[in-house]
DNA sequence: CAAAAACGATAGTAATACTATTATATTTGT
DNA sequence: ACAAATATAATAGTATTACTATCGTTTTTG
């Protein structure tokens, strides 16, 4: 049940040619995953993904216009499939409170078991959602990035997490807010965690930003 | 009492020679911030600013070392002069709930006046740390920046918050998590209000974040 | 008023983020 | 099986960025 092969779906919008449709397209999309974790995002560049999978540049930009768009690819790619695990974990569980832990434990925690079916790292690309994926969105050209669709995974993870909320208090004013702020903590504390220890708190076991951000929301929103 | 003239002293890390010292180094400083709010800070670069004040680019490197280092120096700006503005609002007020609430206001809204004084717009300058921030730190060389003490303000804006919810709440496990969360998110939300609105909410009033993040604190604290 | 420091003007470099061209290899429709 | 279409490799080239270096002139300061 675990290994059943799911296609992810990504706009046709984020890339030129799809690179899911070639043996050199997968061989970008896994490698660059590796290679940005390894340099960081600002470091990585299509001509040393070029010399590591032993292509040149211009082979790559015939896959993806640019470097950001490949990241908004791995984004959203990433939160596609995201919904798809909220989907798994929260169907036939009717307690609209114990959907919503799963949900939390889902977007707050890095990936820990690959796959090994697809040639998408699941493990190496969360840990480039949690520290980079911020970079596809900070940029000038959001709202053109935005009108093309780009972040319609995204916003469908929150949109559907929020739902959740919803359904528990009727009343409450910001799901949304609430939700962002979540995903969005969850990755800079990690990121804090690793680089910046004295913005957040000693992490005693590798639950605690989840356990944090599941009692902020089951106070914020009276539960129990 | 408010235009009394305070000398916001920056890390000499942070700088190769004080711009607080000539005027080429404020026209270096008032005019960034205008041209970073502008335009983003990634289409910033020390030869338009060389344009915009006349003055050649390699003059522009004799105050900083390159234009991350500027934008830390203005983040650090910034927090040192917000954490005169929290200690200014905090003192000879006893309930420390209500000291919290007035940090909380502090910390999750833009500054609406500037004082008309000194050469640093805080209006401007508080837009970009509100928008740009984040970029100062997610960078490959964070630690190296942490380490010679790039983000001291930062972190004893957060320290002296966190303080305070220690003195409400001594139990509490993660004050620092909590205070950074509401910091990071205020500066998110607003950024996301203006580009990616789907990922929050509606914005009734222009307190809204600060709003939904004093009713989150006072939740999580069960404060009243 | 002499020495030191700051500044302006100009040039130059390596790396980045692409675009363009053309020959070769591979796929694919019939 | 083969011609046509498509994909890839190989190479070259451009504009911009992020600097560094040099040097003559002005300004400051002890």
């Amino acid at each position: 049940m675990k290994n059943l092969q799911i296609q992810i779906e990504v706009s046709t919008e984020l890339y030129c040619k799809n690179p899911d449709s070639s043996e050199l397209g997968r061989k970008i999309i896994s490698t660059s995953i590796e290679m940005i974790n390894e340099m960081g995002f600002e470091s990585f560049t299509f001509k040393k993904l070029g010399i590591a999978i032993n292509s040149p540049e211009s082979s790559i930009y015939r896959y993806f216009k640019n470097k950001q768009t490949l990241l908004i690819y791995l984004t959203s790619w990433y939160w596609t499939w995201t919904e798809y695990r909220l989907v798994l974990a929260t169907t036939n569980v009717k307690s609209p409170a114990e959907r919503l832990n799963k949900c939390i434990e889902i977007i707050t925690q890095p990936v820990e078991v690959d796959d090994d079916i697809s040639y998408v790292n699941e493990v190496l690309l969360s840990e480039i959602i949690f520290s980079e994926s911020l970079k596809a969105y900070h940029t000038k050209n959001v709202e053109e990035k935005n009108k093309i669709g780009s972040f319609k995974s995204y916003k469908s993870v929150v949109q559907r997490v929020s739902d959740i909320v919803m359904e528990i208090n009727p009343l409450f004013e910001y799901p949304h807010m609430l939700i962002s702020t979540v995903i969005e903590g969850a990755h800079q504390q990690k990121y804090f965690a690793e680089h910046l220890p004295a913005l957040t708190d000693k992490i005693k076991d590798k639950n605690a930003i989840t356990t944090f951000y599941k009692e902020l929301i089951n106070q914020t929103l009276n539960i129990k």
